[in-house]
DNA sequence: TTGAAAGCGCTAACAT
DNA sequence: ATGTTAGCGCTTTCAA
């Protein structure tokens, strides 16, 4: 925690002069050590930093900043509580210090929306933004990247002129299908995420894959709830059509199915299988054990930073680029042969 | 979003001399219209006000800090991902705008531990610190509050010389107990949270409330986590000792608990009762409609706030405080009579 | 290798 | 009601 330090534990915050002063040395000369500069001699920097310690002195971030127009500060708009929003943060940090940037957060939620996240962020001068999920549409998008460089993530951004990293939604989707098929599965039905982002193009996937496989689609509505996928198994169960494997639009609605399945006394996956979408923590625990579709939050994050980053130090006005990752399927126990077939 | 709004939209960032000489008066009068100071003629300032939106100006903090010394700006430290740190942040913004002042937040991940946070966030020059959970020990949080105002949510930091706020985990744990001895239940084992933060505190709650009703306590090991619950669950299952009620040491445990129960068949809370701890999202999920026991995360948001005010704004040596709160116990669908006892 | 001087953009006395 | 003057703490030419 930096403890208290040595110097005045408190009061006086000592100044560059002051270390200057006591260490025999001019300003310009006790700064150049400071920050770790080539050009003093071993003797002032050795004076130097002696007296920096024993003043316990502390650069001043406000007027550094003042003279260098630079505050090497990115910040990130992310939602607290969102554990995937949590799994990327943990990467953003070391990204971002690669890059010699430090990062600093703005929540959005109710009582403090995105755009007043992003003001704040400005107003502590950050350079770059890390939108993690974005609601401000196209144009605002547009007018935000005008003022500094965006990259927003889990969204398309290009085409509000910034960049934009998210995973191939449509592929993660069509992967889930190959896994099922190749489990011997036919009848597989895809309970969507109705409009929530990513939704969609999880469709779409779904879609294509079934066909691709000589199969029909059977896509209900959903959301990305546990309600969701509590009344799709009910449907399940009342219906008893035949079907062997359900794609969930995500994790959590998959945890309702699974849940609401093994409560009616059918076995998953001996009877059903399961995969939700996401990889979330819910998804990880061990009495879940979901299998699902992880997004690389490492690589997202770190793309991501690095877009800003470009931007910052050097091309300005590279084209807005739209950044596509592969998503991974994680096979855990939810999924199995179709072997055992519903008796119906 | 602030659109780009008018002005250069983008290059040269207007500043106030530049202002003052388009709306022809001095660079003071065209500060004190800036930041909306008693003084200037109605006059000035509409001069003054439509220049800045001609260069679309934009006050610059970090000179307005390296004046004023003061940035009105308290840090948060939390753990991005946990439900409850989400509660309090959504808590924290207004709390903290009421008292005139802005928030920027650190997260506490493995990538970034808790001291790399709070140096980033004191850079960011934030004039306040709360800690949502601090892991530091008392020494480090001593040595931080002499730095800055600061207070801990969830853990008593008043040794450390710090303000703390937290729950009354005791008085929580034991209104759980008068609740299931309410509905009849006699026998009723508590699951503990063994090492974690507030564990101890739960389980002497329960130990006392037992005793005070004339009833024997029974606590087995456990954590905080479904797999806690998952293995109390299958000793009950094993033993049948008769037990009609669990108090879980928080939510997770207690949602592996329903899981496991139910999954062998045994109705809760028709069979057996179970109450979790601390409100979470989980909790309130209908699908498992969870009685439970939550702080109140927006008053303990804003007394945290308040707290590091004070001292902000005056007065500096206070005695450090422990805020208590009451936690308040929400009844749902996993608790009931006791009458349908378990014939063993 | 070191120092002197200027100035980043703003606010706060102190004049007027 | 408005303008003048001095810095805040730092970096950065430019000279020595």
């Amino acid at each position: 925690m930096t403890s208290s330090g040595p110097g005045p534990p408190n009061g006086h915050r000592a100044t560059l002069v002051e270390v200057a002063a006591l260490a025999g040395v001019s300003r310009s000369l006790a700064s150049l050590v400071i920050r770790g500069a080539p050009g003093p001699s071993a003797a002032s920097r050795e004076a130097v930093l002696r007296a920096a310690a024993e003043l316990g002195y502390r650069p001043d971030p406000a007027a550094k900043l003042l003279r260098e127009h630079r505050s090497r500060v990115l910040g990130v708009v992310f939602d607290p509580g969102d554990p995937f929003h949590a799994d990327l943060l943990e990467a953003v940090y070391p990204a971002a210090e690669r890059c010699g940037y430090e990062v600093v957060l703005g929540a959005r939620v109710p009582t403090h929306p995105e755009h007043r996240a992003v003001e704040g962020l400005i107003r502590s001068r950050c350079e770059g933004l890390l939108l993690v999920g974005a609601e401000a549409d196209a144009v605002q998008l547009r007018g935000l990247g005008v003022r500094l460089p965006v990259a927003v993530i889990g969204r398309r951004g290009d085409e509000a002129g910034v960049d934009s990293v998210r995973a191939a939604d449509p592929r993660g989707a069509a992967a889930a299908v190959d896994l099922l098929v190749d489990l011997g599965h036919r009848r597989i039905r895809h309970v969507d995420g109705g409009r929530h982002p990513g939704a969609a193009e999880r469709r779409r996937g779904y879609r294509a894959a079934m066909r691709r496989h000589g199969l029909d689609p059977d896509v209900v509505k959903g959301d990305h709830t546990e309600e969701s996928g509590v009344r799709a198994a009910g449907r399940l169960l009342d219906g008893a059509e035949g079907i062997t494997a359900v794609l969930a639009g995500n994790d959590r609605c998959a945890v309702g199915v699974v849940d609401t399945l093994r409560r009616a006394g059918v076995d998953v996956p001996g009877d059903i299988s399961v995969i939700g979408y996401d990889d979330s923590r819910l998804a990880r625990l061990t009495h879940i054990d979901l299998t699902t579709v992880a997004q690389d939050a490492e690589q997202t994050a770190r793309l991501a930073v690095e877009a800003v980053v470009e931007r910052l130090d050097g091309d300005v006005d590279l084209p807005p680029r739209d950044i596509l990752l592969n998503p991974r399927l994680v096979i855990r126990g939810t999924t199995g042969p179709a072997s055992a077939l519903r008796r119906t």
